[in-house]
DNA sequence: TGTACATCAGTGAACGCGCGTTCACTGATGTAC
DNA sequence: TGTACATCAGTGAACGCGCGTTCACTGATGTAC
């Protein structure tokens, strides 16, 4: 009396999606896009090459799925915070954090392999909650500002913490202490609010 | 009498890998890195296969000398102002219509495909120039700051300027219309420069 | 200047590898009677 | 409940492709006498 056979055929395909998600963000985790190799992940879910193809289109679609996971993780980092005036630089202080901590994935998000795909719009969807997070801080400052206005300038505002982030987290360009980053992003933010005063 | 014959072989190698960087970025300049490949390469520089192999150590050094020359344009483009107050700014809609306009070679200046390669001395010499532009019109602004906090402060709002320049220019992420990003991008720019005083 | 030889830039076929995807097959699951 | 059959999830060997790099070779250039 195996798991298998009291599992109906919709239950097991579900469970096998799942173990192939789970293997792919393992890959991600360790080594980025790049690691993410077909044969691999079907050896970590415990299946053959070709059930990878009965459970996704391709891996691209597999790559989302891993993707979808990290944008979710990243926003329960950034979810941590009280509403208190200092909003705005905890969030990218916590952006900072993640993006250290979880390199490879968090790079994933924004590496694009898929050649003229568009985004499937659950996932649209995901990184438009992932921009409005600054939305509702912003708003505390700007509280006149119209709300298209508004979601762009929340959307710039990310933009610019994310370049910080990357570029200061790219070893190779700067042999910055990561204590500097976190001091001149933080400092780069209050500037910014300063600005809106 | 060919021109061959009346070449010295220093001349000749030289203008050997002369051609294949031209024929390395003609295809950076149509297709970013992933376009760059050893055989079209050689077929663009009219040379057989191995002889890149004679003139370069790999096809990462070429990529190299490539983007030497798009940081060499870039500088060029942004060079083109007069130092009048709205300097940042401009600084930040001339990289913004650069990397527009050069998109693919822009782009191949940040993609990474070089494993653990420390970069070259000179090329990090080129990227902190390129960094560097910023310094002057922000010492305007904070005469009083110290050479190498100012030097931080350039590197963390070019980050920023890139990584607005980034994501706006990413179109999968969002439907944004050209000028709005510009908009946007001025503005954000404003309010930092407000916030410095 | 002319000849014999050495060097070495340049050649391109072949190597080696990695990888996404397919497809003919099979065996377990589910259905019908 | 038991049997015969159909379906289809899952298999994994094979396909197909692309590509960076190497290396035994060659022919032009340069050198020595």
């Amino acid at each position: 009396m195996t798991e298998k056979q009291l599992q109906p055929a919709k239950a097991r395909r579900a469970q096998l999606r799942e173990r192939l998600i789970d293997a792919a963000e393992a890959a991600v985790e360790r080594g980025g896009l790049a690691a993410l190799k077909a044969r691999e992940i079907a050896l970590g879910a415990g299946c053959a090459l070709g059930a990878i193809y009965t459970a996704f289109e391709d891996l691209d679609e597999l790559i989302l799925c891993v993707n979808q996971r990290t944008l979710a993780q990243l926003e329960k980092a950034l979810a941590t915070g009280g509403a208190d005036g200092d909003e705005l630089r905890r969030l990218g202080a916590e952006y900072l954090a993640y993006a250290r901590a979880e390199a490879p994935r968090w790079r994933a998000l924004f590496e694009h392999r898929m050649p003229e795909k568009p985004l499937p719009e659950w996932y649209a969807r995901d990184l438009d909650r992932l921009f409005g997070l600054l939305e509702a801080p912003l708003q505390r400052l700007l509280p006149e500002e119209p709300a298209e206005a508004l979601r762009a300038k929340a959307r710039t505002l990310f933009s610019a913490v994310h370049g910080i982030v990357l570029l200061g987290l790219e070893e190779k360009l700067q042999p910055t202490p990561a204590s500097a980053l976190d001091a001149e992003l933080s400092a780069f933010i209050a500037t910014f609010e300063r600005g809106l005063r």
